[in-house]
DNA sequence: TTGTAGGCGTTATCAA
DNA sequence: TTGATAACGCCTACAA
């Protein structure tokens, strides 16, 4: 069973392509007579329709591309879920894309996803392509940046309040008592591992604490250097007593390292930006920021069925939506 | 800058259309003079080839459909990821449905696939949609089953021993003392769990000991269904001495139901087919089957490949390809 | 109520 | 070495 054409539908029923068109689309008028026999013929050659030739006589897609650095990242999933969920409803499909947190990756998905005629593009990115996001709304794709800005790019944006969840995540460490803390900092470069770190600043600034006291650790968000922090702080000749934590994979890198150097799980006390789904098992010296992908994501997913749906592109109009996540002691 | 067609940059370089299509495509001759002319005009005007006309012509997509059961779920999106960079190297994209466990999602993400005519069909079922997998490969596209067998579909399939895996399983908790297990299994209908289930059956009778003996809780491979089975056994007027569960978002419910109890986290010894990553940190009676996500991925990505390469598609020569997993103790 | 025909943006065949 | 031109499969004025 090959793929049928329409011209084969539209031969075998007797009618012409453009009244197939019109029943399967129900646009237009068509007897009741002709439409039953069209639908049956349809059935009987087992019609499907290709998108590829509707998507280019329409000029839509109805794809929408979603750029995320970490598949494995239960964050980013959960928040992909929802996108995916919202957006289905409207018969808009999504080109998802892993960029392994690789700028030049990202790159080519953006390409990839442009040429490929996406009628929005959402991604969490990696702060290296502002020109090609550029280019992406120059083209006249809405663009709607996730979790993450971009230097540069002026684009409707969907994010957390970082600094100040961060400055209340320390506070806390702080007003336990703690002087000595250790700071897993993300990737330079990446807008929220660049304004946690501020927000980190601004806490231990209010309460007098000089950040040369501090241990600073500058990891690239993901597990390993999490656990190579640990190694380093553990090895300290004055080890911190506590330790801010600025994403989940770094945090879960850190207790994997405790455990690995054979000490207590509750060796610090540990305050995470975002959470460890698990950490409700073992985790009685721990507070963290908890955050809320799905909210994320379904925002996303509205603006984004806002911005195809035609309102008026004018400029000046940009939504930048700050969400402020809870934080969360064990 | 709208979006400019091979028209208006044959215009501008004043060559025709054809010219421009063998300089971008490197397919035919040009001259050297030309071609820089060309690349320079197109460099100008920022002009992208539309992937949409391309696909039209050329009768093929270069995309390949995934459909996977739940995003969230580490294991499915390890397998996601390593299908999705392999396959990228060889320049395919893909189109990532989640079904949500539902066979109607499933269903029409099937659909959008085939009329967005994808050259291959990657997908672990929910082994309700026979019909719809068996037009997928009537329709000539390759179809690959992963990680689970459905019903009345012949097709290439990358799957694990689960049968086998799952009675070294519980062997290993008979060997250990136990007599009384609580086991719990999957949805019906799923191969993974029909098969895990009778690898438990298996391993029971070959230990001379009665199914009726043991607690089965009938769950769904979800978490919350794992804290429910966690309660109920914990409710039993004789609890049994270890569970079985048969995969690891049921094992993560049982000891959030154990911690919600308030029962310590070694209250049973646990076996449990597929990995918690995060067991290391806690578990000391724990059992697990190691998957290998990747594997499959890896395998699945290098088939569809050989699929699409346009090998010859006679009947017969389908690939089974059965992965061991190994079982470690914590 | 239905049919004809042009065109969406490419690629590829054939001439020139 | 290059240029017309006919598809690819569908939708949609415009006619009838």
């Amino acid at each position: 069973m090959r793929n049928v054409t329409i011209k084969e539908v539209a031969q075998a029923a007797g009618v012409s392509t453009a009244t197939i068109s019109r029943v399967l689309n129900k646009s237009g008028y068509v007897s009741e007579d002709v439409r039953h026999r069209v639908l049956e013929t349809v059935r009987q050659l087992n019609y499907r329709p290709n998108a590829v030739a509707r998507n280019l006589k329409r000029e839509r897609t109805h794809c929408v591309g979603l750029i995320l650095p970490d598949m494995r990242n239960p964050y980013f999933m959960r928040l992909a879920r929802e996108v995916q969920a919202l957006l289905s409803v409207r018969n808009y499909h999504i080109l998802y894309t892993d960029s392994g947190a690789d700028a030049a990756r990202e790159r080519s998905a953006i390409n990839f996803m442009l040429e490929n005629r996406i009628e929005a593009l959402v991604i969490a990115g990696m702060g290296k392509n502002a020109d090609k996001l550029r280019e992406v709304q120059d083209r006249g794709v809405p663009l709607i940046l996730i979790d993450r800005r971009v230097n540069n790019v002026e684009s409707d944006i969907i994010i957390e309040d970082n600094r100040g969840a961060a400055e209340r995540a320390v506070k806390l460490l702080v007003d336990k008592g703690h002087r000595k803390i250790g700071i897993l900092c993300g990737p330079a470069g990446i807008s929220t591992a660049d304004e946690r770190r501020e927000g980190v600043q601004a806490a231990l600034e209010r309460a007098g604490l000089s950040p040369a006291d501090m241990f600073w650790y500058s990891g690239d968000f993901s597990r390993s250097s999490g656990r190579e922090a640990a190694r380093q702080m553990h090895r300290l000749l004055e080890p911190p007593t506590a330790v801010f934590s600025a994403n989940n994979e770094m945090t879960f890198g850190l207790y994997l390292g405790l455990k690995e150097m054979g000490q207590p799980l509750d060796f610090w006390e540990v305050a995470s930006y975002g959470e460890l789904e698990f950490a409700p098992l073992f985790a009685n010296r721990l507070a963290y920021v908890r955050q809320n992908p799905e909210a994320l994501g379904r925002t996303a997913a509205e603006l984004v069925l806002e911005r195809i749906g035609g309102a008026d592109r004018g400029i000046g109009l940009l939504e930048q939506i700050v969400l402020t996540p809870d934080i969360v002691c064990m």
